[in-house]
DNA sequence: CCCCTTCTATACGGCACCGTATAAGCGGGC
DNA sequence: GCCCGCTTATACGGTGCCGTATAGAAGGGG
């Protein structure tokens, strides 16, 4: 079989490099062969057009933010407060999955495709909340307000601009999880 | 004076327009001057480029998104979390200021200029949650954590694409927010 | 060792946009 | 009614990007 040197993994890759740095008007076909040393000559071999390659970074994206990351929860025995702990930290670390992740939901607020993925994504995400926060909470409403809580505070918490004098942007977050996780009387 | 056709103005809201349903990147020129039925001609006349005129429309939304929401909730004298609602529907309208506030979010995740506007935007938001919040709660921490988490709630809760089966997303966000304002035990 | 598949560089036409230049049009002041 | 100034239309060069075509290198299979 023939060589590979670029193989189209190296596009993906470099594609949601992109879309994390500049969201998805930044994932340009040139910019790309650029940023791997190569020109766009190989790129039409692996993908029809600049439209496969997004789908093919949504593939790949929900790979890694869904099933690796159920996967390396599932295997955790313990406080459910830390299998939430854990699943937020590994969906939504901030060198990597993280701006990848808000890219992305901006890019579905204009775009069906990206929209309809995001949403599979999402529902299972709130499916691990639901069924987490479960085990300590009755109320099926609650359980709902409270899974909606959790994935707004890890989403919305990187939203916000302003500073917490005094404080640090984690230590407040780390007290607000605990609000929400059910320990209503702190201090 | 001579006449004015097409002012200053609606370049401005015209490119706000854009911002909300496209993003930054979205903002351009030649495109706003279709909208407008007019050619880009006069608008070097207002503007000495672009970025004049993206920096118009961050002070055009800072002023109506802080000044007129600070505003009309001042006159308002009453339950501080009716004066919360109050001033989320109004930051947040679904069909007008949310769509501008999501992408200016996305924008300044790139863009120091809108960074330092978002910021200054987001201190004033949460000095008036903390201020509010601050009138029925007592520790500062936890203050602090359930104003975030009243912005996070505000903010995430757009983001969610997940569906909750059976409820609507309204509700499902009244509950929320009745939890984080501090009614810890409904049913 | 040679061929053949696979990847690559280069070149092309097309499009959308930026910012500038220039000339035409329309309005109010006199 | 006429001029002046502001606003426009049009045209231009330049840039960056898409998708296609074509031919050249580079490595493994026979």
């Amino acid at each position: 079989m023939g060589a590979k040197r670029t193989p189209r993994e190296a596009w993906v890759e470099e594609g949601l490099r992109a879309l994390a740095s500049g969201g998805v008007d930044a994932v340009r076909v040139e910019a790309l062969a650029k940023a791997l040393g190569v020109t766009k000559g190989g790129f039409y071999g692996y993908f029809a057009d600049r439209n496969a390659l997004l789908e093919a970074m949504l593939d790949a994206w929900e790979r890694e933010s869904v099933d690796e990351v159920l996967e390396r929860v599932g295997e955790l025995d313990g406080d459910p407060r830390e299998k939430i702990r854990l699943a937020g930290q590994l969906t939504l670390s901030p060198d990597h999955l993280l701006p990848i992740d808000l890219a992305i939901r901006d890019w579905a607020r204009r775009d069906e495709t990206a929209a309809a993925r995001l949403r599979r994504v999402d529902n299972e995400r709130m499916a691990l909340l639901r069924e987490t926060i479960g085990t300590f909470c009755e109320d099926p409403d609650e359980i709902e307000a409270r899974s909606l809580l959790a994935f707004s505070l890890a989403i919305g918490s990187h939203f916000l601009a302003a500073e917490h004098p005094g404080r640090t942007h984690t230590g407040v977050r780390a007290m607000a999880a605990d609000i929400v996780l059910g320990r209503p009387r702190s201090r």
